[in-house]
DNA sequence: GCTGACATATTGTCCGACAATATGTCAATT
DNA sequence: AATTGACATATTGTCGGACAATATGTCAGC
């Protein structure tokens, strides 16, 4: 007997997602490189063959995860992706999945030592010399909690930057806008000032040391020291992060 | 004498990044919920005062990031993003960030054995079962190289499924779509299969036995491995990832 | 109750238009 | 010579209207 045919749903993107993925393919694959800029709307309305909206919405789909974006306000210029726009992207995504803070911190747990431990490796004497100034300023401020939360997320982005590592970066990226409610909320409830500092110190030491294990259990400590405090502060440690 | 003033540049922001934004809080902040539908792109024209061509590019904006898609191809709904809609967008980052092998297995190392560890917690039965069965097809197919690329890359996620952590989840997606190059060609150079097994048949064994600290260390052996056949095989582990 | 015809709603695409703004040119002014 | 101002040009942001394709709803007819 005949095979019943089974024909799947035939795919017709729309034209703007088609275009939108054969610019999307052209930067990718490096025909065009980042910072350069791309030809006029209504000239790649003519290549492509389609109207200048269509076009438009092709750009849209591109812009809002940071492949594309204005150079003057005018032109369209290819860009990377920074930190903050992945970072926006993909706490979206969490936002809407619920994500709990012990999920997030599970994750912190698994990259912000891994990050303490390869910044041993490569760190720079400039970004050493960075993080000495934010223990300076951690110290200054211990009593302002606003700035002192401000303190603490530079510092483990510094960390995190002296790795050298974009893929950590990107990775980490959301970890960032996620938590900084919550350890502001921590540092209202607790004043945990000192503690901070003294986990920091210890991890610039590392640092500084070259030390790789100490700078992992450190930062352990000190993610963990931020997980005790969300849980003395009932903060809600399985509830969906905020928005 | 007084300061030259400085003016920062006043911020206008185009009208469909406006409409984008509002959408976006809408809703994020749950006041439209996953899986409802939106109004037509004429009613939202008509809400917030523009043409439907704002509307439109306003709408592709989130697109891409998978906040919002196409039902039945007809009308909107908000949905969540997907690990396929962030990794691609990560990954895409990442790309344009020129992120080696080595930097990306960095993140890995980070990411994997804590999957491993994380699903000795919460493996479901069914969760174990997958796995149980992963293992068998995996032995059958051991000569088969692209489908056993695709029982290995299988096994790994049904391990971050069994985690239960939609942060970890969406953190580690990128991964897989950069690393399944990288990952066939030393499966086709080196033909692991065995060892690829042996290291699986000891992760699932550890989760069902509920040993952390086993599947940690054998996802971090596993990954080692992983690691040494780019090298061995000459593949560019310093290289950039190809797209 | 099922089928098919028909009207309706909604999206995808097109066209043409205009205002606002950035860029380039060039003469006038100091 | 350098700055300013006037002017033409290019490009984007926004508008309005139009139409085809397709999904949905309604209703008569068997």
């Amino acid at each position: 007997m005949a095979q019943p045919v089974n024909f799947g749903p035939l795919a017709h993107q729309p034209a703007y997602r088609l275009v939108s993925e054969k610019i999307r393919h052209a930067i990718i694959s490096g025909e065009i490189e980042a910072g350069e800029l791309l030809p006029t709307e209504t000239d790649l309305a003519e290549q492509f063959g389609v109207t200048r909206s269509t076009v438009r919405e092709a750009i849209r789909l591109l812009e809002h995860v940071g492949i594309l974006g204005r150079a003057d306000r005018k032109r369209l210029v290819v860009t990377r992706p920074g930190t903050e726009a992945v970072g926006r992207s993909v706490s979206s995504a969490m936002l809407m999945h619920q994500v709990t803070f012990e999920e997030l911190w599970q994750v912190a747990m698994g990259l912000e030592p891994l990050a303490g431990k390869l910044a041993c490796l490569s760190a720079t004497d400039a970004e050493k010399q960075l993080l000495a100034d934010n223990l300076v300023r951690t110290r200054e401020v211990m009593a302002d909690h606003d700035a002192l939360l401000e303190a603490e997320i530079d510092f483990h982005n510094q960390v995190a930057q002296a790795t050298h590592n974009s893929a950590l970066l990107l990775a980490r990226a959301p970890l960032n806008e996620l938590f900084y409610p919550a350890w502001g909320a921590v540092i209202r409830a607790l004043s945990p000032g000192e503690r901070i500092l003294v986990a920091h110190q210890h991890i610039y030491d590392a640092i500084c040391a070259g030390d790789q294990e100490k700078a992992e259990t450190w930062m352990q400590k000190h993610m963990r020291d931020f997980r005790r405090g969300i849980e003395m502060g009932n903060l809600g440690f399985d509830q969906p992060v905020q928005g």
